[in-house]
DNA sequence: TAATCATAATTGTCCTAGACAAAATAGTAT
DNA sequence: ATACTATTTTGTCTAGGACAATTATGATTA
């Protein structure tokens, strides 16, 4: 039995959002404490999970609202099969809950491969299982968060915080206030440091005022961002224009993440959603050969 | 001029609160796009950092709002002047912007040091500094968040995750979700770890649902949870009474952080606000010598 | 058939203004 | 000084309304 601002955070949805719904819907259905305060019991919370998850495969609430508790569940499964990850390896991994052998194998794994190739045939994977485990509800959250803990953890020891002098370019690359999702921006980070760029990868969320004067002061040539399907498209519009606007024309502005469109058009803004268009867009924007 | 959503973010006052101050206080007092939604100029946005500031130091918005924005900027200096910090390394640290620098110190002084010694004689001092610059406006939050970031990092590498099996006892430190402070829990795990304890440093914030399942399926001996500041003392309370709740009693909770009273008095809950009283905890909790 | 555009529906965030429990302060008695 | 009580103060909740921005739908044209 939690309050409205709990389930907020235990489910990602606006205190906003959550009212609109019960108003428009009729869900959630939560009882009343003595003081007429919302009180959601556990089953609605679950509920409220696979709700969320349907709207980030895409779906509208009105359809979503529009089935019932098991058509959602069943909708949820459909689409987990057709997604079945080939990698034995990347399954093994996403179900072994031991820290320990987690980091090990994953160790092993970057040793064997060299960064790139981790990168791109395990990270990856790794964190696809991960989320489709996660909207599966096969994985618990708890172990999602546990293994994409390790993996952040050893993926950020590959960032050569020595060679930022040397580089030619550095790039500064940050999530804002509000976006917590920083592991396909750290992948970004060292593909591009695999390119021969400096990559200054900043852990802690900025609030959006403070990400210009930090790009000067370090003297980067381009900031990236990346927005999560968490975050809310229209922010994301707003904060890259605000962005944008308060930043010199020098410093280019790279954007990625499920919640940037290619609509964004802007001078000196590039849009990159894909891992693999990162060498092609560090040769147009410093063509250094 | 930014809306309310994102003035609650940079300033991290919850977007009621920024409602019904200007409601009460006359303050905020933001000028009304076409829809009449509220926008904010940045003076305003400063001037609510400094009103922030002040209630973290222990103000109440009552006495905060009596005086003139003058007065408030005083009141912030007066409190940085007591707290000189005698230690011009770290000063030196908080000053240096680039980052090969700051890590390449700190590593530095970390050798030099020892880990334990280097918490006490670095890390906290560096951290107080950092605390003290943002509240004094010496330091940007820009700044302070690269060099904690930094040092983050440094630290984080000294968690030795391969011992975890041989320790006689294994901890879980992690924050709630929400909570983004997690330098003061990493080294409290830090310095359980010096005790001969496993620690398991969980970076991602939790829900409170998944924290229980988590400890198990670790088998922890006990699980601990940071509240800083910024965490409403109210919600710590109830996470705790939840937490204690629905864990086994034989997995001890451990709970530290500004937000946390000594008056949150349960079976089983031991709060932890000082780092010079981790090993006397840790005998009393695990009389493993 | 596919692409373009105007129209309609949907969605999430903002609005006002009132209520109240929990926390903090002040006041009183032990 | 300490404990206990009364009085502020504070932040979070409530309801129900409004509307811009996004998405879906249908009509029209190439």
């Amino acid at each position: 039995m939690i309050n409205i601002q709990q389930l907020s955070l235990e489910v990602s949805i606006g205190v906003d959002t959550l009212r609109i719904w019960e108003r428009r819907y009729g869900f959630p259905n939560p009882e009343r404490d003595s003081r007429g305060h919302r009180c959601y019991p556990d089953e609605q919370v679950e509920e409220l999970r696979v709700i969320k998850k349907l709207q980030l495969l895409g779906l509208q609430p009105n359809k979503i609202f529009a089935l019932s508790a098991l058509e959602r569940k069943d909708l949820l499964q459909q689409e987990q099969a057709d997604e079945g990850s080939d990698n034995v390896f990347v399954q093994q991994l996403a179900a072994e809950l031991n820290p320990t052998e987690i980091d090990h194998a994953l160790r092993r794994l970057l040793q064997q491969l060299g960064l790139e190739e981790f990168i791109h045939q395990a990270a990856v994977p790794l964190i696809h299982v991960l989320d489709h485990g996660w909207a599966n509800n096969s994985i618990s959250i708890a172990r999602e968060h546990l293994v994409s803990d390790r993996l952040e953890s050893l993926l950020k020891e590959q960032l050569k915080i020595g060679e930022l002098e040397t580089a030619l370019h550095r790039l500064l690359f940050l999530t804002l206030s509000g976006e917590r999702h920083k592991l396909g921006l750290l992948l970004s980070a060292l593909l591009f440091q695999q390119q021969g760029l400096g990559s200054i990868f900043l852990n802690e969320e900025l609030p959006l005022s403070e990400v210009p004067p930090l790009a000067e002061a370090l003297g980067v040539s381009a900031v990236a961002v990346s927005f999560s399907a968490h975050y809310p498209t229209r922010q994301a519009k707003k904060d890259l224009a605000s962005l944008r606007n308060s930043m010199t024309p020098e410093i280019k502005l790279i954007a990625g993440g499920y919640a940037v469109r290619k609509e964004f058009i802007m001078p000196n803004l590039f849009i990159c959603s894909e891992l693999e268009k990162i060498p092609s867009l560090c040769k147009k924007l410093f063509h250094d050969n």
